[in-house]
DNA sequence: CGACAGATGCGCT
DNA sequence: GCGCATCTGTCGA
């Protein structure tokens, strides 16, 4: 547009976080990240989503956190900088998404739940019903719940490590309609927040009591809580051997 | 509706 | 080998 201007380009519908939107630590981070856009854009197609509903992970002080133990080759993202999508692979089919905080060398995070999709909405539905003949999705549930999120937008390993503030990238965070850019205030008095409703992780077997996630209160697209349950064992098809058997020592 | 179990791969002990 | 920052279909009321 109107292409004999030296400037740079600062259009507001295409700016991104700065980076030192995620220079804090997660819990402050997170909040503020809700109403903000994800999207993500491949060879068929950009998908956007609204940041309905994330959560807050720590490092070494949060035994919830899969950065807990210290730094491995699966969270090493999680141990640079921030602004980076740190993609992980759970349950054995299910990708999630986070968002690295804090500088480099620690090993914050904040995991992206639940969303609304704002574009790419058939793009998204054909990703959640591939390979599920006959069955439909809603609008609402194209992103709601962590691994939707991801299959909606087209996440899995190959975007560990994504740069979200770097325009480049296919990966990018940016404000939302009613969040202004630039770095968080660093009152807590901010009234400028939507309604925020905050309480205990979901799924979390850990620190369970602490109410690190947060929601745009009364949102469809937010995710239904469900509390950590201890895990059934399966079944073994054929019972073990006999008492007496070989197996263990 | 709500409750439950199966699917299914990988990282860590 | 165990446990997982999950989702979905099926069962029963």
């Amino acid at each position: 547009m109107g292409g004999t201007g030296p400037g740079p380009v600062t259009d507001p519908r295409t700016a991104l976080l700065p980076r030192e939107f995620f220079a804090g630590p997660s819990l402050q981070v997170a909040p503020r990240l809700l109403g903000c856009v994800l999207e993500h854009q491949t060879a068929d197609g950009l998908v956007a989503v609204e940041l309905t509903e994330v959560e807050a992970y720590e490092g070494s002080a949060d035994p919830a956190s899969h950065s807990y133990r210290g730094r491995t080759a699966r969270n090493g993202v999680m141990f640079g900088p921030p602004g980076h999508a740190y993609v992980y692979f759970t349950y054995g089919m299910h990708f999630c998404v986070n968002l690295v905080c804090l500088p480099e060398g620690t090993s914050s995070a904040v995991l992206l739940r639940a969303g609304r999709v704002t574009e790419g909405a058939a793009l998204a539905a054909a990703r959640r019903l591939a390979g599920r003949a006959g069955a439909a999705v809603t609008d609402r549930d194209l992103a709601r719940g962590p691994a939707r999120l991801c299959q909606a937008l087209g996440i899995d390993r190959a975007q560990d490590g994504a740069d979200a503030c770097d325009p480049g990238s296919p990966l990018r965070i940016r404000p939302g309609p009613a969040s202004p850019p630039g770095p968080p205030p660093a009152s807590p008095s901010a009234g400028t927040l939507p309604r925020v409703s905050r309480g205990p992780r979901v799924g979390v077997s850990m620190a369970a009591d602490r109410p690190w996630r947060f929601w745009l209160t009364g949102d469809p697209t937010v995710s239904a809580y469900r509390p950590w349950v201890p895990r059934t064992r399966p079944k073994p098809v054929s019972p073990p051997a006999a008492e007496g058997g070989t197996i263990g020592r």
